[in-house]
DNA sequence: TCTGGGGTCCTAGGACCC
DNA sequence: TCTGGGGTCCTAGGACCC
């Protein structure tokens, strides 16, 4: 199977519609104010030179990069650019597509020549976008995932059964797609550093420290185990949300409940658009820089806005009035349609 | 320097039931 | 007098991804 991703997918997709930005740095996100408070979507490789990433305060980036261009976030043009690529990579012979997001798929087929199909998609992509992606082949999801890292820019690399741990047998576990830092860290205390340690590290010792699931999930994470199929089966939302972060904290219940009955409201939006009930509420907040707080509720599935709309302010009620707020969230769980597979995530759902 | 916004899944622990 | 065992549901929190 092939795993594709596009490069520098939202920079490139602006520097299409403004040519002048071609070559610059080029820094995407928030309301493209770096005086802001927001983090980077995106960099072109340019302001990457400069040890700017995705993530990063936006405050942070432009003293990294003082010369760069900012920009907003412009969602709907991004949407617009991955359906053509989509459409693009469904357009090919005899192949099966699994969408991951805005800018990655992975696209099954029956070949001999795996190289030839990604060089054929990188062609088809480029001349009906004007985008250039890399392509990893593997075996398995995680191989196909883990090789386009080595492929990129533009390029293409193959990670199967056979060289997988030479690749990445001495490379920190970290890399591998679904071990973030905290895990990492975990993993490291148990004296579990690179993948080949992953892989020879105690079955028992990882399913105490991580539970009967995710122990064993890592363990075949460090082999490069997977999918070895591609599943198109469309991808069913499980739930809407909206959060908003406050350039000035703010404070008090009042304050607090006009902000949810908007996220509310736009969260509502989604999730009629889909038909489906509602049946679980869940309010964030963000205190401190580093406080962050949930309160949820199950309620009877109900399609009635202003019942939702109860739910989520009388979550405020179990916030703490007393304290700055500096990010409000509100999350809205469907039903599940009739028929929809169980346990289908972007990420994870390959299992 | 002071961390978006949109997602999904896993785990622990308490409540509750038989 | 001093607490089984198993199961489900719910909530809160954590972690990861793009």
């Amino acid at each position: 199977m092939l795993h594709v991703d596009l490069d520098q997918f939202i920079a490139a997709v602006e520097v299409l519609r403004r040519p002048g930005l071609a070559g610059r740095q080029v820094i995407v996100g928030g309301r493209g104010d770096p005086t802001e408070r927001g983090v980077v979507a995106t960099a072109s490789y340019e302001a990457r030179e400069l040890g700017v990433g995705s993530g990063m305060p936006l405050r942070v980036a432009a003293r990294r990069a003082p010369q760069a261009v900012f920009l907003p976030v412009d969602k709907p043009a991004y949407e617009a650019a991955s359906a053509q690529v989509m459409a693009v990579l469904r357009a090919l012979p005899g192949v099966q597509v699994q969408v991951l997001g805005w800018d990655e798929a992975f696209v099954g087929a029956r070949t001999d020549d795996p190289e030839a199909l990604a060089r054929r998609l990188q062609e088809d992509v480029l001349a009906s976008t004007r985008l250039h992606c890399s392509v990893g082949i593997g075996d398995t999801t995680v191989r196909a995932k883990v090789a386009t890292g080595f492929g990129k820019p533009r390029g293409v690399f193959r990670l199967t059964r056979e060289n997988w741990l030479e690749v990445m047998g001495e490379r920190p576990a970290r890399e591998l797609w679904g071990v973030g830092a905290k895990v990492s860290a975990r993993l490291a205390r148990h004296g579990v550093a690179t993948v080949s340690q992953l892989v020879h590290a105690d079955r028992a010792v990882l399913v105490e420290e991580f539970g009967p699931r995710m122990g064993p999930w890592y363990l075949q994470l460090g082999r490069g185990e997977g999918a070895r199929e591609v599943d198109p089966t469309p991808w069913v939302a499980r739930g809407h949300s909206r959060e908003r972060t406050f350039q000035e904290d703010i404070t008090g219940h009042q304050r607090a409940r006009e902000e949810v009955a908007d996220l509310v409201a736009a969260a509502l939006d989604d999730v009629a658009a889909e038909g489906r009930p509602v049946v679980r509420v869940t309010l964030k907040v963000r205190y401190a820089p580093f406080l962050t707080r949930s309160h949820a509720r199950t309620v009877e599935p109900t399609h009635d806005r202003s019942a939702v709309t109860a739910t989520a302010l009388d979550l405020v009620g179990r916030t703490d009035a007393e304290r700055p707020v500096r990010l409000l969230g509100v999350h809205l769980e469907m039903a599940l349609p009739a028929g929809a597979r169980e346990g289908t995530t972007p990420t994870r759902g390959a299992w």
